[in-house]
DNA sequence: TTAGCCGATGTTATCGATAACAACTCGGCT
DNA sequence: AGCCGAGTTGTTATCGATAACATCGGCTAA
């Protein structure tokens, strides 16, 4: 703490502007009836000495908060990093700012993050479901004293709200892309399927799927690579070289799927002429070029809003459902033939 | 605030320890000399009620906490995320938690989350250097009472540290990297320059080390896209049907040169063999796979680790330098003819 | 025996704000 | 004149913790 100087508080500024704490506390909140020429005496002795409030002291004393904490998996996937931008674009209009924490998709650090979020009393708090979440955890949740929003999963509903996509109705829809095109040599590629619960949710869905239609889907996955392009690659030239025989891969995300891609061109296998490939996501969307992923589309940023409109709304003591389910769109590019 | 029974304070937890307050807070803080009976029985006491400490009432009260700030422009940009986990990395273990804020490149945005997360009276405050700060930034800044240290840039030093490459010497290296291999009608292609003053400064060094050579550096920008592949890709279309004569692109960063080389592939212009590319940060080599492109590698989690060092070292009172610069390397790919 | 010290625990003041309510001014009305 | 109420400002208690110091047996050393 390399202190610089006097630190200002509320007294000083109020011996300034000749006033009580009270009042100058009631300005700058915009509280009660001030009269404007106090008030601008107030503000001027404010700016002067540059007072920033201490909203630990704030909040402590009035059991509120402005803040909103929201703890991701990942910062560098994109998929949370539009969900974010649709929380902020709502919220901070409204005057919250969001404090963001990554969990890595560990539930130790998961648990630490809401460990400390929640000891500065936020005025809510946004997690992604669909990730292991440990005893502790549970037992903050269950005690926490502010309202409590799940994202990215809609299939297990918890919490105050959830926000997000069915992750089962995915792996179906993949499962059904497929089938209609008369692909039954199948492979599923995927990572981290132990911490990213509603991947493997997607995962199922497609298996038990694709097994109603006696199919029996072939899985490639690793438990400690990233959900990324990189691994994508890999896993499927493991694929193709142990399982020559498939005709269709289902990848995790839009960035393995990527990988997975760059592969099976490099390997001189024709897309979609020898192998489909589907991805998940929608992020390829954006720059898709050349290659136009078949995927399927989740709205990322509308999930984000969702779930901050309604953590306004209990904020505000108006009743909620209990979830909103994002729609999904199977989106064909060119990795598929079309039906 | 749906509040969900009674608020646990240190007070519950004592009257079940049947211990006073005081005696609690050390127990649980570990300080002073607590004997092993009365220990085990408030930890019992405080798991068996859920206690969870008030950080607001805590930090107040003992002026410090463990609480670190970090505000980046955007937690999309692999670059800031790979810095942010270099410092997760090392002020985790320490105890500390970082909160994350998103500036987006807005000076005001930016201003308020300094003032929201200074108001908290953070342990220390890391933010991104090279970008435009309001003046009330600087005035909060200037008043702060907890070490600052500016990331990713360091040829302006400032705050208490900094620590980032030289992106005036990151210019040089292209410039040179050009020159080297007799390219001469070269081009910048990038985005949001007003924003991004290091890759602004980028490019004026990489301009003026071309104009030492007596070589005119034409330059394709715009302001109101993002510095993502899209955009690359948009660019060098523009550049390319305007002025089909340039041989050599430099784009602002890996994302922006991905997205220009599918528009070079699929405009058959050869790469490198008619145009030469090169990008910078090195995010894309990770992934590298048919095309190796040829950019300055940044020590992105480096950054952060020193960083984050720099900080725990102020906060315990030991000298530091004033910053430390990030070794730059060009790495040859085959988006460039090797020399 | 008794001063002195140590380990263990409690007491009091304080951190910097806000809630709740008290008090005061002033004009208008009866 | 005296009362009322709106508008404005101040007083007191409190939020939930920690710092600093006080206290209190018991045990050691002179």
């Amino acid at each position: 703490m390399s202190l610089r100087g006097k630190v200002i508080t509320l007294h000083d500024v109020a011996v300034r502007a000749g006033v009580s704490r009270m009042t100058v506390s009631k300005v700058l909140r915009g509280a009660g009836n001030i009269s404007a020429d106090t008030r601008r005496r107030v503000k001027q002795a404010a700016d002067e000495l540059g007072y920033l409030p201490n909203n630990l002291a704030g909040s402590l004393s009035s059991r509120k908060s402005r803040m909103v904490a929201v703890i991701i998996p990942s910062i560098s996937d994109i998929v949370f990093s539009e969900v974010l931008s649709g929380i902020n674009a709502t919220l901070r209009p409204r005057g919250f700012q969001t404090f963001i924490g990554e969990s890595l998709f560990e539930p130790e650090t998961e648990t630490e993050l809401i460990r400390a979020m929640l000891s500065f009393r936020p005025a809510g708090i946004l997690l992604n479901g669909g990730m292991a979440r440990s005893v502790d955890a549970e037992g903050l949740l269950a005690r926490r004293n502010c309202p409590a929003i799940q994202l990215w999963d809609c299939d297990r509903r918890a919490l105050d709200f959830s926000a997000g996509p069915s992750h089962e109705e995915a792996g179906r829809l993949v499962a059904n892309h497929f089938l209609e095109r008369g692909l039954r040599r199948i492979a599923y590629v995927g990572a981290e399927l132990d911490k990213d619960l509603c991947a493997r949710r997607r995962y199922l869905a497609l298996k038990s799927s694709l097994a109603a239609a006696g199919i029996d889907l072939l899985s490639v996955t690793c438990e400690d690579r990233p959900r990324q392009a990189a691994t994508g690659r890999f896993l499927t030239e493991q694929l193709v070289r142990t399982h020559p025989e498939i005709n269709a891969i289902h990848f995790l995300n839009d960035a393995m799927a990527l990988g997975g891609l760059s592969y099976l061109y490099e390997a001189g296998l024709p897309v979609p002429g020898r192998v489909s490939v589907v991805g998940f996501n929608g992020t390829s969307l954006a720059n898709a070029v050349r290659t136009r992923l078949t995927t399927i589309d989740v709205p990322r940023t509308v999930i984000g809003e969702k779930a901050a409109q309604a953590l306004l709304h209990i904020i505000a003591e108006e009743p909620v459902p209990d979830s909103w389910q994002a729609p999904l769109e199977l989106v064909q590019g060119n990795t598929t033939v079309t039906a």
